[in-house]
DNA sequence: GTCGCCAAAATTGTATGCAATCCTGGCGTC
DNA sequence: GACGCCAGGATTGCATACAATTTTGGCGAC
């Protein structure tokens, strides 16, 4: 019981009002989303239906759409009359998280440099400038606002690409793998020292999209050579034990 | 004020019993999933929760959890305060499908055929006695379960292939497949004439990964080659109109 | 006859109540 | 002392009731 400690609504960024006249459910997702990427909720953590409505005020029924949600997408495991946990990743799934990246976004940079306009240049330019004044700024706010902001950098070449499903894809992707982060990083900042984004960006612009799509995969490469995914096997239970 | 005017209960599904110990939302999106790609259900029809939860003898918030599913999967679309519809893709949402599945299932076969095992062939060898047998069969029955047998290929090579997100992604795709296919389809069998699923087991057999790449891929190309997805722009009201 | 407005009906959005299931703690027995 | 059993509490699963919104049908004015 107890609560669970820290204040889903109050989230570090500067809107995300939880607008009264839209979907509520939607809003929910959302916050919960940003507390599960930003670790404000740690793996295995249990969403608690009741917990959760108090904390937004809303009934059970909003929450659960919310949780459903989150379940399609990864973030959340379900358990039937059991309730909903923050997801805690194996090694194997990480390990095929970023598979499927490796598959997809090489094919979306390739495409994305082929469709790029000049306000999709501003929209990137825009998000790395974000991205480098996180990556000065201390604490512990501003490093997740970092991994989010990382993170929006592939959205936002998903959707350059133009091609909604796979944006889709990636949006899940990209969610999963900052958990995955949060689970197993190393040192914590995935893109530390070279400004990989900056690179893929400026090969998007010279229109050269076999080294924007080398780039990217090489990227790839990098975040995941940052985590230790090392077996550990049967840590099931002390994963548990972690979760609280 | 006027039924569906079809049994969704009774599927020409052999099984399918809708067993009343487990969760019910699933075996109700299941049910609706498998009336949308049989076309059952024509794109556009309203899914009314009062209408399907009598239907099934369920409350509306067991409706509701199937539609949300079906929606995150793409084959239903929901509108605020207007209620759920199946959804109607666009020639351009079907071309994002196959261009999608030409990036995926060509890997999904490299693998596959790495770690094809012979339980796996033998489930594959089903898979093609059911796809014959219904090809060699009249009816509009036969002519349902043909589809969906034919992505039932597509989504056993992506569970062989071992990666569950990937394999995740393939469902959804297949899926909304079957529902363009059967929308912008000519002849209506994708894959007549030629055995290409079988074609591609047999590469598989032979561990030639990638002639069995290879081989899909022009599959995926015949499937949409024998789509109509001409642009009759401004069809949206139209089609709304077609819905009922 | 057509257009616009308004009330009734229908449908979805949300909250809440009850039943079923699972976890917890304590007691009795071996 | 350890194991198993059972009641109490808590949590989810589901159904239902009510509120909000949209649609529909008709009526009146122009």
């Amino acid at each position: 019981m107890g609560g669970m400690g820290f204040d889903l609504k109050t989230s570090s960024q500067p809107f995300a009002p939880l607008r009264g006249g839209e979907d509520r459910a939607l809003a929910i997702r959302e916050q919960l989303r940003d507390a599960i990427i930003d670790r404000r909720l740690a793996p295995g953590a249990k969403l608690s239906e009741a917990e959760v409505g108090a904390l937004f005020d809303v009934s059970r029924t909003v929450v659960r759409a919310a949780l459903q949600m989150l379940t399609f997408e990864g973030l959340v495991k379900a358990e039937r009359n059991r309730g909903a946990f923050v997801a805690n990743p194996t090694p194997e799934e990480a390990r095929q998280v970023f598979n499927s990246r490796r598959l997809i976004e090489p094919a979306l940079a390739l495409e994305a440099a082929r469709r790029l306009t000049s306000s999709d240049i501003a929209a990137f330019r825009q998000r790395l400038a974000l991205e480098s004044q996180l990556l000065h700024e201390r604490g512990a706010t501003a490093r997740r606002a970092e991994i989010r902001a990382s993170g929006d950098f592939h959205l936002l070449l998903a959707s350059v690409a133009g091609n909604a499903i796979l944006a889709r894809f990636m949006e899940e992707l990209v969610a999963r793998s900052s958990l995955v982060i949060a689970l197993y990083g190393r040192t914590g900042a995935s893109s530390c020292g070279h400004n990989e984004h900056g690179d893929i960006l400026a090969a998007l612009e010279r229109r050269d999209a076999p080294e924007a799509s080398r780039l990217l995969l090489r990227h790839i490469d990098h975040i995941e050579a940052d985590l230790d995914l090392r077996v550990t096997e049967g840590l099931a239970l002390r994963d548990a034990l972690g979760g609280k």
